[in-house]
DNA sequence: TCTGGGGTCCTAGGACCC
DNA sequence: TCTGGGGTCCTAGGACCC
């Protein structure tokens, strides 16, 4: 049995947490640039509010109905995430983050217990320990625990769990589930299943297994078995290394200059070269994007790409911020307003195992790794970029964020000054 | 006026080998 | 005019997830 531990509309929760006075009212949390709404609460849901639309297309909504809005805040809901994760490790010491707000659990050889009132006991105590609301499914397959936990959601008589393993309750829960619902199957996938008349996971789970390989591959057959109990997809413990590390950002207007494009670039390099390091990986090579506005269509639209190999792996902020620049300059078009650019590093291989290079100058990399080290520990103790690279320049990475809250529980100095009487 | 930022895996087709 | 039968590896693009 897997449990899936999911945070009800988890920024929206986070920023609660500190405006208690917002619970019961319709909330929102927009993307970077006060973009989209990408988090909502029950109540901004019920407005009709859908995930990911543009703000300036809800403003009459927001506007007539008093949606409060914030700005997104990911210092703090990584934070919460970690406290969210710390509970879930008081149940079992084999704990998957999938993401920011879901955990699967590993319950394997507990099958013993009452695992219905287990579902409802690992709810509670996140929720009392952390102040979130988390829903928590329980069920044969990975892919039926998602489903377990979405029911959570619309029966709060449940209690935030639930315990789904009877054949009989399974294919009765299958059979109001709407085939888009299904963890594994999107947009595309969903159409086309429509389209043939599948319209329930229920009715998917009765179609052939070969068919369904020849329409969706093996990703869909894997589905497909899962829903009808047979666990295949692997449970995935511990900290997976990332095979590839992007950092990138809208700007909130175009970015016609050379040098400031290069600016901010060297930021998202710099950040890159700091994830890297974080999880203790090299990069082999570093990719380098621009784009102009993909919404406006009077020019139409541009953007190019170019990838630098290193000779060498690499963690160096100073070498990958000098692959970034000339990258730029080459990839660069005068008279081009550019609305995003980042940079992902590809080729990650942990840093203990760089292949040595025949003309390698190891003195230049000693030196490197000295100033790096130096420069993560400094950051880390004053603060994040208490000390940068000259080339990432002073100016703040081009957004916009009106809605912000403060980083309540990871940056003091933000913390609103409060007088005690 | 205003439209996010990360990731993973699979597959088909082309280039190349004998 | 006719044009085999295996392989491998790489890459771009497409699907999915949050």
């Amino acid at each position: 049995m897997f449990a899936l531990a999911d945070c009800n509309n988890f920024f929206v929760s986070c920023e609660r947490l500190f405006r208690p006075d917002l619970n019961g009212r319709p909330v929102i949390v927009l993307s970077n640039n006060d973009g989209c709404a990408i988090a909502r609460s029950n109540e901004a849901k019920a407005l009709g509010i859908q995930m990911g639309a543009p703000l300036f297309k809800i403003k009459d909504i927001v506007k007539r109905e008093g949606v409060t809005i914030f700005s997104g805040n990911m210092a703090l809901y990584g934070d919460i995430s970690h406290r969210v994760q710390l509970t879930l490790q008081e149940f079992s010491p084999s704990i998957e983050k999938y993401s920011i707000d879901e955990a699967f659990i590993d319950l394997r050889g507990m099958e013993e217990q009452d695992l219905d009132a287990l579902a409802k006991e690992i709810s509670r105590r996140c929720l009392r320990n952390t102040g979130i609301p988390v829903s928590v499914g329980i069920a044969p397959t990975k892919t039926l625990a998602k489903i377990a936990s979405k029911l959570c959601k619309s029966y709060p008589k449940l209690r935030g769990g639930c315990f789904m393993h009877r054949p009989q309750d399974i294919e009765k829960v299958l059979k109001r589930t709407p085939i888009e619902d299904v963890w594994g199957i999107g947009r595309r996938y969903s159409k086309r299943l429509h389209e043939m008349g599948i319209h329930t996971a229920y009715e998917f789970t009765q179609c052939n297994a070969d068919w369904v390989r020849s329409l969706m591959g093996i990703g869909g057959e894997r589905t497909w078995r899962e829903l009808r109990g047979e666990a295949c997809i692997e449970f995935e413990d511990g900290v997976q290394h990332k095979q590839s590390i992007c950092t990138s950002r809208s700007f909130s207007s175009e970015i016609y200059d050379l040098k400031e494009l290069q600016r901010q670039v060297a930021k998202f390099t710099s950040m890159t070269a700091e994830k890297l390091r974080k999880q203790q990986s090299v990069c082999g090579e570093l990719l380098i994007f621009a784009w102009t506005n993909r919404f406006k269509d009077d020019n139409g639209y541009k953007g190019n790409s170019i990838v630098i190999p290193f000779q060498r792996a690499t963690d160096s902020t100073i070498e990958m911020l000098k692959a970034a620049n000339e990258a730029l300059r080459k990839i660069y078009v005068t008279g081009c307003g550019y609305k995003k650019a980042g940079v992902i590093a590809y080729e990650i291989s942990p840093r203990n195992q760089i292949q040595a290079q025949l003309f390698d100058n190891m003195e230049s990399r000693n030196r490197h790794n000295k100033v790096m080290q130096a420069i993560d520990s400094i950051n880390h103790a004053m603060g994040h970029n208490s000390i940068i690279i000259a080339s990432q320049g002073f100016d703040e990475i081009k957004m916009r964020h009106e809605h912000r809250s403060p980083r309540y529980t990871t940056e003091w100095s933000e913390i609103p000054t409060v007088s005690v009487k």
